[in-house]
DNA sequence: CAGTATCCGCGCGGATACTG
DNA sequence: CAGTATCCGCGCGGATACTG
């Protein structure tokens, strides 16, 4: 709706890649595959995020449909966020390229933060993942 | 080497996106999932793409090990580019992204040029694909 | 606490032109 | 034909501050 009428990519990759790229998505992502997330749990995993980004980013994987936002007035902490079946359906997609991740961060001179994500890692191969920079 | 001592990622999938992310990357990979091809052949099916960004997405890629280009002189048609075996590692986190892309270009609106790409489907679920934008 | 508005730097990607 | 150099626009993401 607030869409332009019609994106045209290059390949049915670059097609997935468009909703879930954006700096802190995958981590958004991966982090609501552990279930229901607040803005200030994005806030505490993720020390760098910039107030404005995450509100951005949450609101466009929303737009996707690929989150959903519950107003939950009068619970405990104010709304939070949780994935949709549309944005569940992303998790094999999540899942490989995480694996692929895991396995070559070293090669790459990569670390990373965020280790395992709930269960996300549900399909095995994922063990125990380091919580913290490797 | 060129590389920052250690990039550091919120997840695991980012670590995976660092490598395929760049705006004709996923396309390069895709087409190179069906064998080798000349930078000409890239500029065939890649109509909209610069010559200059063609060309910095591939040495980027050679230089993540990704792709291998191999000189061939005196051969037929000049230089091409090849998956290594690192990049053909992807191919998992590459399909099932095409997968979820196919599955859901409609819904988002969105169109892609490069239907299959070679042997890239060989697992299955990846029949007649378009070759055309839907 | 969650969200929005404003401002801005920087890097990615594109246009163009030159080289081997 | 493949590759590089130069220049540049634009959009993403961050800093800051205000609002409900």
């Amino acid at each position: 709706m607030a869409r332009p009428r019609s994106k045209l990519f290059a390949c049915p990759v670059d097609v997935a890649l468009s909703v879930i790229q954006g700096k802190w998505k995958p981590a958004i992502l991966w982090s609501l595959a552990g279930g229901a997330r607040r803005f200030r749990d994005f806030q505490a995993a993720l020390p760098q995020v910039a107030h404005k980004v995450l509100s951005e980013q949450l609101r466009q994987l929303e737009r996707d449909g690929v989150i959903l936002r519950r107003e939950r007035e009068g619970a405990d902490g104010g709304p939070d966020y949780v994935l949709t079946d549309f944005g569940r359906s992303l998790r094999p997609a999540l899942n490989a390229l995480a694996r692929w991740g895991k396995a070559h961060h070293r090669k790459l001179g990569a670390q990373y933060v965020l280790g395992n994500a709930g269960d996300l890692g549900r399909d095995g191969t994922d063990g125990g993942a380091a919580k913290l920079p490797v």
